[in-house]
DNA sequence: GAAGAAGTCATCCTTTTGGGTGATTTTTAA
DNA sequence: TTAAAAATCACCCAAAAGGATGACTTCTTC
């Protein structure tokens, strides 16, 4: 099985040390530590990491949560909060970005592991949007959509009529029509509405 | 604020009896204790808990994780799961039942108390067909639905055609085309397609 | 550079939707 | 009991979608 990747986001050198050893025996890859907002956003655009584990507070300030907002915005993947206390106040300000879960330092490596495995299974059963890609659909289907196909499967999806995408894509309505057919032979789709049904299935497997 | 009411199912007395006082203590309503699966089911079926929290093992056996697919078929309320240790197997046994956490006991006040309020905000914002009632989608528009133009809505959402519909209802597809154009003029959607976008933006918010 | 996949477009035809209007019956509620 | 709301259905027309087939033009890729 391939290393989960995983991102620390910890200004205590200490701690953050401590989890990548603890990470690393097993079967974690450690794409970086960031002590910083900076830092994080930086390897975050630069790593890909498939979690993320945020301090929430970052020397004297809340950025972990901003850090979360963006995660959340742009780079779609499950994070867990590291918190060195848990109450309603902080509790409040962190849940609006729907963290996958959160762990309680000092924590046991069990904890840890479970709280980690948990969030990544997790995340792509509750953030449907993330599973929206040409490969899960494909893995799904025995005939494999091309991507042009999964574009305009998109763009079905979000409710444009065939000559809505004609336009967007100078191309002819006839065009589309034979990507939609394709699509629908494939998906084993008969209409928009059946489709979109289909969509819902393997969104959800 | 209202108390949250707590189903809690432990087959451990001492352990039970350790939550009931540390949550009575604060926001929490114990609606009862189960100390084996006879009994949980009895309680969810008598009572109304907000969330239950869910020993895996009960005796011998794990009759937690079958508490917890009857509680998603049936009660659909957020469940958190105590566990006395945490490994991959445990993971993997349980991890399909879509658990909101887990607490690994022992636990401290916090932390039980940051797992259960997590669960509960994130909870609904998951369980997205939880929304889909009349009065969530009423609640969101100016000229309000029927009962039957929201049970063609609900066929429509599903992939079914007018003449399907028409079929299933014993009704000439003139009258569905009839609920159909009402339903469109009330959610301003004006195709399948456009109309199962609206009904995913009235369900997201 | 040849083969195959992917993308482009056309034509033909049928079925389904979308839309508008009007009318009758049934239900509901004042 | 009566007026309003909801449900039923019809007819008309236009637009869109669905389905099949064939053909031409890029791209890849070996």
């Amino acid at each position: 099985m391939a290393k989960i990747n995983v991102l620390i986001v910890e200004d205590d050198p200490l701690i953050a040390e401590d989890i990548r050893d603890l990470l690393s025996r097993v079967n974690y890859n450690i794409v970086g530590i960031a002590h910083s907002k900076a830092d994080a956003l930086n390897l975050l655009r630069n790593t890909s990491p498939d979690i993320s584990l945020l301090d929430i507070n970052l020397g004297d300030n809340t950025d972990g949560i901003l850090i979360a907002e963006i995660i959340n915005e742009t780079y779609k993947i499950p994070f867990l909060y590291l918190t060195s206390y848990s109450s309603k106040v902080i509790l409040d300000k962190v849940k609006h970005t729907l963290p996958m879960g959160y762990v309680v330092k000092p924590f046991d490596e069990a904890d840890l592991f479970t709280a980690i495995e948990i969030a990544i299974s997790n995340y792509s059963l509750f953030n449907k949007s993330e599973n929206f890609t040409i490969e899960t659909i494909n893995a799904s289907i025995p005939n494999k959509l091309t991507q042009k196909e999964f574009e305009v499967l998109l763009d079905m999806y979000n409710g444009c009529s065939n000559t809505e995408m004609a336009d967007k894509n100078f191309v002819s309505v006839n065009t589309i029509k034979t990507h939609v057919q394709k699509i629908y032979e494939k998906l084993d789709a008969h209409s928009r509405a059946t489709f979109i049904v289909k969509i819902r299935q393997l969104l959800q497997t």
